[in-house]
DNA sequence: GTCTATAGGACGATAGAC
DNA sequence: GTCTATCGTCCTATAGAC
């Protein structure tokens, strides 16, 4: 729960975040919302239109901080493999999986623009972040020339999503583990230095 | 809907794997279900225990066909790569996404032992049977001896899945694509053959 | 702002007629 | 086997007191 401190709609909005990550948009009843946040209906609907513009704010919320932490790590200097590798292995929480990536299996998301923009939103960023990193890379001669930005920063994000599925399916996270080592194995041995030195800051 | 020749169990079945990959578990309702396959609260519970037994008993079958159509492809002879191509570029309702890797982000499927061991089983088994294509791959020379196996297939089971997830995420199949290109790119590089020949085959 | 009361409908399951 | 009727609970939302 949540301190007193909080606002309601604080709580509210902090109680949706969990509970998107936790069982998703159709799995997340307003009675699980306001026992969490301890909070009634009349707060609820004071403060948003209904579960849908709440989960709207929750969503949001979590986008930009997802963002911003990727860019947090994709910004400490080092070369296109180092600056990747630091970002693929500071994950955290492998087992409840991505709060933004699992929200496209979500069917009333997906269907609904307001809910799905910043889900789109953010893994967009992300896959042109990412390929500006590898055309860094490619421009300072660490990655070779003929690797395609874009595809190969599409097949990262990818392995990240798909390492989530697969460590949930698991049940542990070793999958996870090793489809980062395998991606990163696979892009190391693409640079001048020793392949085996990646990672080693992660 | 379903042709009077199948019989009522049956119907339920197929709606059920059918609303399984459209809206999940959770955001399936027995009304949907019994709607869609054109029977009555009776026929339903006469054949299954529940709403979780008629999951379960669709899912082993999404499960068997999802295990049966890629051991159909990864066993047509070709070199690693291009086993590995075929399979990767074959798939379909990209849009859909995975009607077993979706089902991990369901809360009550994760949280049931008997829905979620036919998924575990089903992505297990697919890393398992990658690694053993990588491992002839090897054999063979036509793979970097330095590359793991089991880390590899991880690896490329993972840019599926992710791929599925940025595809919806982006409303088109583009992503997918990129990250399937790029990760045949980063396996091509490794072989001893043309690189570009990859993929041709698909 | 936050609460409780209430609404009409859907949920998931059971009972029992045919 | 399949149907309809019914159950108790929860859903999402509104109303109105405080």
């Amino acid at each position: 729960m949540y301190y007193k401190s909080m606002s309601a709609r604080e709580r509210l909005v902090e109680s949706m975040r969990e509970l998107l990550w936790e069982r998703g948009y159709v799995g997340t009843s307003p009675k699980a919302i306001l026992h969490r946040a301890a909070a009634g209906q009349g707060s609820m609907y004071h403060h948003f239109a209904g579960k849908a513009d709440l989960a709207h704010a929750a969503i949001e919320r979590t986008a930009q901080e997802m963002q911003d932490l990727a860019e947090a790590e994709l910004a400490i200097p080092g070369t296109a493999v180092e600056r990747i590798a630091r970002y693929l292995r500071r994950e955290r929480d492998v087992l409840r999986g991505c709060p933004i990536g699992g929200l496209t299996q979500d069917p009333d998301v997906m269907a609904n623009p307001a809910l799905r923009a910043p889900v789109e939103r953010t893994l967009t960023w992300l896959r042109v972040r990412l390929a500006d990193v590898i055309a860094d890379g490619r421009r300072h001669d660490e990655l070779d020339a003929a690797m395609d930005p874009l595809a190969t920063a599409a097949t990262i994000v990818a392995v990240l999503q798909g390492g989530y599925v697969l460590a949930r399916a698991a049940g542990t996270t070793d999958p996870f583990d090793e489809a980062i080592d395998g991606i990163l194995a696979l892009l190391g041995a693409h640079t001048v230095s020793d392949p085996h030195s990646v990672g080693e800051s992660g």
